[in-house]
DNA sequence: TTATCATTTGAATATTTGTTCATATGATAC
DNA sequence: GTATCATATGAACAAATATTCAAATGATAA
């Protein structure tokens, strides 16, 4: 027979949240998990930004970057206001900054 | 003609890491971005595990398990010691726990 | 109203990705 | 050597996803 893990399967499990909970944690990553949203972020680092300039910035066509700016608005990373024509996107808090700074520490080691 | 950007094109230009970098990035936060790693990890947090342990864990195959070990090694998250017949898998550093933290107070709003 | 600018949306397509299955490797015990 | 346990690997398939294209919405100005 295989070897025993009860043990250890019974501290681990009780500590793990919902599933729930930690598929809405994976989605949130996922929405960083690609490298022309975490180029909008950055952008927005800066500065509010309207989406026709994040496109000249990131040499894309407004199409795509309204699509990604659709799932940053959804996970809540961005929020918006309208000028006009014009609509401004920005960062919605201060998690987008700190969970980014985590990353780049663990990959510049 | 389209409004202009350039000035704020040139400031946020200049401050925007290299592609390789965002790309490098991006890849981080992607291997997050699945709930059966998140589970994984969080799992470590606890103990170490060998890869049966999680994948009755999980109730998932050793197959499965071991193929999402495989990137997060990779994305050294992970790291792994032999004992054996068994390989005991346990979280390669702290940027783990501080990201997916940070990750769960944003969700938990 | 018509025209134009800024943005959004939906469908289509190509690429990526997670799991399964079958097989291979690696270590131990006999 | 053979047998078994623990893990890894490669190919195949299904599901998810990023971008493009074409068309629609929304706001302003003439």
């Amino acid at each position: 027979m295989k070897h025993d893990h009860s043990k250890i399967l019974s501290a681990v499990g009780s500590q793990m949240p919902e599933d729930e909970v930690l598929a809405e944690l994976s989605e949130l990553f996922s929405v960083f998990g690609d490298s022309t949203r975490i180029k909008i972020l950055w952008a927005l680092f800066e500065h509010e930004m309207c989406v026709c300039a994040i496109a000249e910035l990131l040499k894309m066509t407004q199409s795509a970057i309204s699509h990604q700016l659709k799932l940053l608005r959804h996970a809540k990373l961005v929020s918006s206001r309208r000028e006009g024509k014009t609509i401004y996107y920005f960062l919605a808090d201060d998690h987008v900054r700190s969970i980014i700074n985590q990353g780049m520490e663990h990959i510049s080691e």
